[in-house]
RNA sequence: CGGGGAGUGGCGCAGCCUGGUAGCGCAUCCGGCUGGGGGCCGGAAGGUCGCAGGUUCAAAUCCUGUCUCCCCGACCA
């Protein structure tokens, strides 16, 4: 029984006036949120019910899968932490008991589903199986933002599949792959899975499920058939025009112009045939000078790959000491070691000759200088993979899906003892979605001008029926007859039963974006007929009153 | 962490420069009209101007400090 008049559903006519993202504008102003502090907000019960939609849809798919869903703590002793060396994380929230005892809030839940899986597993035998649960998930953001996109308190499924060997991880990870592909696909969101990093945890895997909209955080490069974040997208570059080769760099002065866009309009060549110099100090190694081609950016997520360490970029008087004058280094008559990126092609660039106000032409990498090869490059629109042209999206990742290996099994101990009795590491993968993600997406890939357009298997409500007339009336009558009925053939309907204007009560339903918006007035009640809108389109049509719960029940199972 | 912006009634804003009775639109409450796209008339309630300190006869307004929030970037296993 939800009647609008007695529903918590504070709808606004203007969106907060910091908003930027549309879901964060549309979200609030429905009355599906509200915030309480920077990255923090509360789930209104009309937002609640989308948020567990989308939490149920999750469940059903995971148990399909053979999973086991359990909870787990969210605060933590600290300890379980420093063993798997995490507790150093910036976004770890970190707190202290009465006592003095440092404990933590989780940011997932690795530490602890391997510590009880440690106590418990002793054999193959008791291998595989896959845990998870629904919960709050807390992080110490650097800059929350966009509404509930990016928070530092979540609710999130995580699951974690243990395996007693990489075989077995792969099969627990495919099959996690394909349940997130169906829990997408059912909350009718336009998605794609691409190949991601896997960070400093190494691993041996890892894909993102992305959904594409404006208020993405994260670049996706797209091909016919390659989906990649950029943060790890290899491609071939677009080539370049050289100018003609000469038999040895040639000074050129080149007063001021530090940038590439000076350099390259001065020269009158084009960008790409100069040499970008990125000086970095490297973890354990020192100063290393990373050279891409000039109209190309440095990776630096594939840099730290490529280099298998942590780095930094170099301080100016750093570069100044052991290089040259900023904005005109460059790799020849260096004793820095040169990481030279892979699309440089052979031939002559220009590049800064480590003296102030001059650069080189006629550069050629191996005859004028040694050099490691990588790929270290951000990809660009317009370069390709296997000969098609990539573009780059803005996304939202909605879960992600990686192959953990023995990274935490072995700081904790989780074993088992296989047939010949020897002790081996467990293999895991963890796996997590975030359902208010889910929902904001549906919002930002859905919303038209009037509002949310929700996905039929998120809306907060099946079907919206708008009655015109006052308490009392005919049409009142009718459409508590029409709203029983609706509810009978179990549709979740809200009632719009305000004593408010039609132009109110009809813009709020827009807002709200249930799939199906029913209006009951006198008009229709005189003339036999129930008024349908399909909110995805706003297209009207009409049904006859007699049997008019059984046709939007209809209609409802046909709608996206 | 760097840069930029903002805190004035539930929401959106003006007022601040040039100190002197705190204002507008929407929303809310009461009464009436209206009843198929945020309608109309009349009445009413609601604000320690983020917080602390200072200057002044007098501070939303000037000064200092501080907290919070937003945006861009960095960052985000």
């Amino acid at each position: 029984m939800t009647r609008l008049s007695g529903y918590l559903l504070p709808t606004e006519r203007e969106p907060p006036a910091d908003a930027e993202a549309v879901s964060h504008k549309l979200m609030v102003r429905a009355g599906l949120i509200r915030q309480v502090g920077a990255g923090l907000w509360s789930w209104l019960p009309a937002g609640w019910r989308v948020h567990q939609r989308a939490v149920g849809i999750v469940r059903e798919e995971i148990d399909a899968i053979g999973a086991q869903e359990m909870l787990m703590p969210v605060m933590h002793p600290a300890e379980v932490w420093r063993r798997t060396g995490r507790y150093g994380i910036d976004e770890l929230f970190k707190l202290q008991d009465r006592r003095g005892a440092d404990l933590v809030l989780a940011m997932t839940h690795e530490e602890i589903v391997t510590l009880h899986v440690a106590q418990v597993v002793r054999s193959y035998r008791d291998l595989p199986f896959v845990l998870y649960h629904f919960s709050i998930k807390e992080r110490d953001e650097p800059r929350p933002r966009a509404g509930v996109l990016r928070t530092r308190e979540f609710i999130m499924k995580d699951s974690y599949s243990f395996d007693r060997d990489l075989e077995g991880l792969h099969a627990s990870y495919d099959r996690h792959f394909d349940a997130y592909a169906r829990i997408f696909e059912r909350c009718g969101l336009e998605w794609y899975a691409c190949e991601s990093d896997v960070g400093m945890m190494g691993g041996f895997g890892a894909h993102e499920f992305m959904a594409p909209c404006a208020a993405g955080e994260n670049e996706v490069a797209l091909a016919d058939g390659y989906a990649a974040n950029v943060e790890v997208a290899s491609a071939d570059a677009q080539p370049v025009e050289l100018p003609a080769p000469r038999d040895a760099p040639e000074p050129v002065e080149t007063p001021g112009m530090t940038t590439v866009e000076q350099v390259s309009g001065a020269l009158g060549v084009p960008p790409g045939a100069l040499l970008k110099a990125f000086p970095v100090v490297v973890d354990g190694r020192g100063l290393v000078m990373t050279v891409v081609r000039g109209d190309h950016r440095v990776n630096e997520v594939k840099l730290r790959n490529a280099l298998g360490a942590e780095f930094r970029p170099a301080r100016p008087e750093e570069v100044a000491e052991s290089i040259g004058p900023g904005g005109f280094i460059g790799p020849v008559g260096t004793d820095v070691p040169i990481l030279l990126d892979d699309a440089v092609a052979p031939g002559g660039y220009v590049t800064g000759a480590n003296e102030a106000d001059r650069h080189l032409r006629g550069v050629e990498p191996e005859r004028d200088f040694a050099f490691e090869r990588a790929d270290v490059r951000r990809v660009e629109a317009g370069d390709t993979v296997g000969g098609r042209a990539i573009r780059l999206e803005a996304a939202i990742e909605v879960g992600n899906i990686f192959k953990l290996g023995t990274r935490f099994s072995e700081p904790l101990g989780a074993t088992y003892l296989d047939e010949a009795g020897a002790e081996q590491p467990i293999w895991m993968g963890s796996y997590g979605i975030g359902p208010a993600r889910i929902a904001a997406a549906a919002v930002e890939q859905s919303a038209d001008e009037a509002g949310i357009a929700w996905p039929r298997a998120l809306a907060p409500f099946d079907v919206e029926l708008v009655v015109l007339g006052k308490e009392g009336s005919d049409e009142r009558a009718a459409a508590d007859g029409l709203y029983d009925e609706l509810t009978s053939l179990g549709l979740d309907v809200l009632y719009d039963d305000r004593d408010a204007g039609p132009g109110d009560k009809f813009a709020d339903a827009e807002l709200l974006g249930c799939p199906l918006r029913l209006t009951l007035g006198r008009r229709g009640l005189e003339a036999g007929e129930l008024e349908v809108q399909l909110r995805r389109g706003r297209e009207k049509r009409t049904v006859p009153l007699d049997g008019a719960a059984e046709a939007v029940a209809e209609l409802w199972r046909a709608v996206p």
